[in-house]
DNA sequence: CATTGGCACTCGGACAGCGTGAGTGCCAAA
DNA sequence: TTTGGCACTCACGCTGTCCGAGTGCCAATG
């Protein structure tokens, strides 16, 4: 009842400050909503929620901004689902439809996704050790050169050129390919290793040394930590928000830069949503924002992420379905490969 | 002598002025430079200088700023060329050595120019209609579609999906592999068009649609407005600079995350360095920022741009010897392959 | 006992007035 | 042509004042 009551003034005066970005006083409050009480008695509820550490003062005589735990408490247990408009799903859906290519999709959505939230996106290429391989190709740039390309089924291409130890004739290199296709076509990436070595003890001593490097080169580029790949889009809505994040924005794009980092942030998505607020972000320059993140993938399997990075005061109903409509349609195109 | 003088005052206010971020005023100047004369002269040159158009004053009683004009002069026949320093020239070499990949090369030369210039940084990717084709893989991926992955010998993979109008074997594609691979292989990419024609001539009607489906695929994967690639980096120091645009950075970063703008930036260079200052600038968001640019290539063919944006009073020669320094070591990796 | 109206209090922000100093333009003398 | 001198301008920083939004507390009320 009470309760109640107090949780309805949190959910009141987050919405009004994300809307306004201004510190939320009582009376603004009960003349904006409709909560059947006086201002008098609001007060009372913040002094409570202040208590609670839900709100804070920005100085003696101001209004009140929530907290990350108020916004915390806010989409956990307030906020409804919002559903998108008719007009943007079918934005969404026009606009991904066009796309020619992975790089292609990958591009276009991290551009929708930034333009719907007007914020800073991110979207993951399809985990490598998640996808099997369609296709390998070696194609020979000299004698002791190789250009190694791996196609998975999830629409990536990788490529690496690689350095022989000893020389290799035309013959040698179409042998190796046949071998290494019918070893590794339709297998997981992630098995690579294990299938791989047994080919490498299958060659004689000569033919050995050069195997081995391909192999090597092989199993790195698909190794966990180096493939992944995360493209960033919108920053310049971070420029929108400037004095919303406490110094400046540079540690904020610093930090957006690093591809070590927007791992950490999709590393662990799943086929939820995952909210986080301010200082529950794990990298330090990243704490003055939050992070709305899932995953997409083929089925059930989740095989890379897609997020959005803003301002803690976001609005997050909007933003969790923006970013859910994107992961499906990323999905259904995945499916359709 | 007279002239002389005048233009050792701007060279001097272009320095002080970038240096300091700050108006400088007739004193200061003598101050600091040994121009050999007194302050009351320099005043009277500067009135000069602003009647040409070369410096201005923010207000009244306050020293003078370099305008575009001035800067170009500065740019034109003042500046010496500012060697790197050889802890530089290394640091340049060891950074890209360790690349595996063009992917690679070309993310790792972005980062690096951005951190040498502290500004923003682009590289273009060697563009296919300058490169010949040097291998091409046609993937079933089911009976209407097909993988199209080509090669080019300047290490760019490009790959499409293509929907084909009616059914195809394994059979069907191992042949046209063949009759692809030997068409193009070795081919300029920028007539694949002319080489194709015949080719789809010479299947019969009943595989002809499904040729012209690839084949047109094929050609709009080179063609000219598509296929070029740029990566932007060092964003994060235009925050850094965030009062030196007119307004705001907003519209600056929203310029750079277009393909389009990049590749007006990009388009034209040539195997010299072009600077475009302010207002030079094409892009009307980016006429508060210079451009500093130049090519890269194999030989004497230049096969795409690399270039710095950053605001109009960036250390030019310094910014310049980064950008040429960048450009030789891409050419020389290039040229390895 | 939760709610309410009333009231005194606080404090940031906007505004105006003032002094300071860097910098200028002009002029007459060297 | 260069220079020293001088009057003038004007942005900037400092101070003091005022205003009002917003608070906390309290006594009254149903």
């Amino acid at each position: 009842m009470l309760e109640d009551r107090r949780l309805a003034v949190l959910r009141a005066i987050v919405e009004d400050y994300v809307s306004t970005r201004e510190p939320v006083g009582s009376k603004a409050l009960v003349e904006r909503h409709s909560l059947g009480v006086s201002s008098a008695t609001v007060r009372n509820d913040m002094a409570v929620l202040e208590e609670e550490g839900y709100i804070a003062q920005p100085h003696t005589s101001a209004g009140r901004i929530p907290t990350d735990l108020g916004y915390r408490a806010f989409v956990d247990r307030l906020s409804g689902v919002k559903p998108l408009s008719s007009a943007e799903r079918r934005a969404i859906s026009d606009f991904l439809a066009g796309a020619v290519d992975l790089d292609d999709v990958m591009t276009r959505s991290v551009r929708l996704l930034a333009q719907l939230t007007r914020q800073v996106a991110l979207v993951q290429y399809p985990s490598l050790v998640q996808s099997a391989v369609l296709h390998i190709e070696l194609i020979r740039l000299s004698e002791t050169r190789l250009l190694l390309v791996l196609i998975a089924d999830t629409g990536r291409v990788e490529q690496r050129t690689v350095d022989l130890p000893v020389t290799m004739s035309e013959d040698d290199v179409a042998v190796l390919r046949a071998r290494l296709i019918s070893t590794v076509i339709g297998e997981k990436c992630a098995e690579l290793a294990d299938r791989l070595a047994p080919l490498v003890e299958s060659f004689d001593e000569n033919a050995r040394p050069a195997v081995a490097a391909l192999v090597a080169s092989l199993i790195d580029a698909t190794a966990d930590t180096v493939e992944q790949r995360i493209v960033l889009g919108g920053t310049a809505n971070l420029a929108r928000y400037r004095d919303a994040f406490a110094i400046s924005l540079e540690p904020v794009l610093e930090a957006l830069e690093e591809q070590v980092v927007l791992l950490r942030l999709l590393g662990e998505v799943s086929g939820e949503v995952t909210v986080r607020i301010g200082h529950e972000n794990p990298v330090e320059d990243l704490q003055g924002t939050s992070l709305v993140a899932t995953g997409y993938g083929r089925g059930d399997a989740v095989v890379a992420g897609v997020g959005v990075v803003g301002p803690t005061h976001m609005d997050y109903p909007g933003t969790i379905a923006s970013v859910t409509a994107v992961a499906q349609y990323l999905s259904r195109i995945l499916d359709e490969q």
